[in-house]
DNA sequence: ACCGGGATGTTCT
DNA sequence: GAACATCCCGGTG
């Protein structure tokens, strides 16, 4: 299949209508990919639940930069999480990858996330894909739409999922009623139900 | 299956 | 000093 390149200006958006037509690309490291399969929308000053709801901080600098860019944080001491800047420089958007269905580099990725016992385990969370596609914190910045990026995200030609499920995100206290996260129905790498 | 708690340390109040 | 866009393990049913 042919792969290709994805456009700055598909990201330069409203990350609620970029979440939901990044489900069918692919999340490529230079040894490991996964076909992303559940996203969440944060929507800088308008979103309680965003890291840029309070202006802006060293941490989040980039979710303030030019979209295309991988923002990572560290969360609860000891993990690593990716979102995809969205929007213009100065308007803070971002849309995080929550879970993938492994591609290439299987082999390397049970090395690496030893605590799976199934192959459905390995990406099936944001911390779990960072680790398991040797995400970290080193990362933070990148662009993703460079072809000679150690992180991209292309479109292999894929269709659409034939499902795509909306609900409420994940794990927030603040704006956890905003319907702002999006997979791929019945796919077997979702983070959870 | 579900539920509860511990790990771990950066970030911001 | 509290909160945190999480994960893992060990309990119970």
């Amino acid at each position: 299949m042919p792969i290709r390149a994805v456009p700055r200006s598909f990201f330069a958006r409203d990350p609620a209508l970029v979440a939901p037509e990044l489900l069918h690309k692919v999340l490529v490291t230079p040894s490991r990919t996964g076909r992303i399969v559940e996203v969440e929308a944060y929507d800088g000053a308008n979103d309680p639940g965003s890291h840029a709801y309070r202006g802006r901080t060293p941490r989040n600098e980039v979710m303030f930069g030019d979209a295309g860019h991988l923002y990572v944080y560290f969360i609860y001491g000891m993990h690593w999480c990716a979102n995809v800047v969205c929007r213009r420089p100065g308007v803070a958007a971002a849309v995080l990858v929550r879970a993938v269905s492994p591609m290439r580099g299987v082999d390397q990725m049970r090395a690496v996330r030893l605590a799976a016992r199934r192959d459905r385990d390995l990406c099936n969370g944001p911390a779990k894909l960072c680790a398991a596609l040797g995400i970290d914190g080193s990362l933070n910045g990148v662009d993703v739409v460079r072809a000679s990026s150690p992180v991209r995200i292309v479109d292999d030609g894929a269709h659409a999922p034939t499902g795509v499920i909306c609900t409420t995100r994940i794990g927030l206290t603040n704006g956890a009623d905003l319907p702002w996260r999006w997979y791929v129905d019945g796919d077997p790498n979702i983070s959870r139900r």
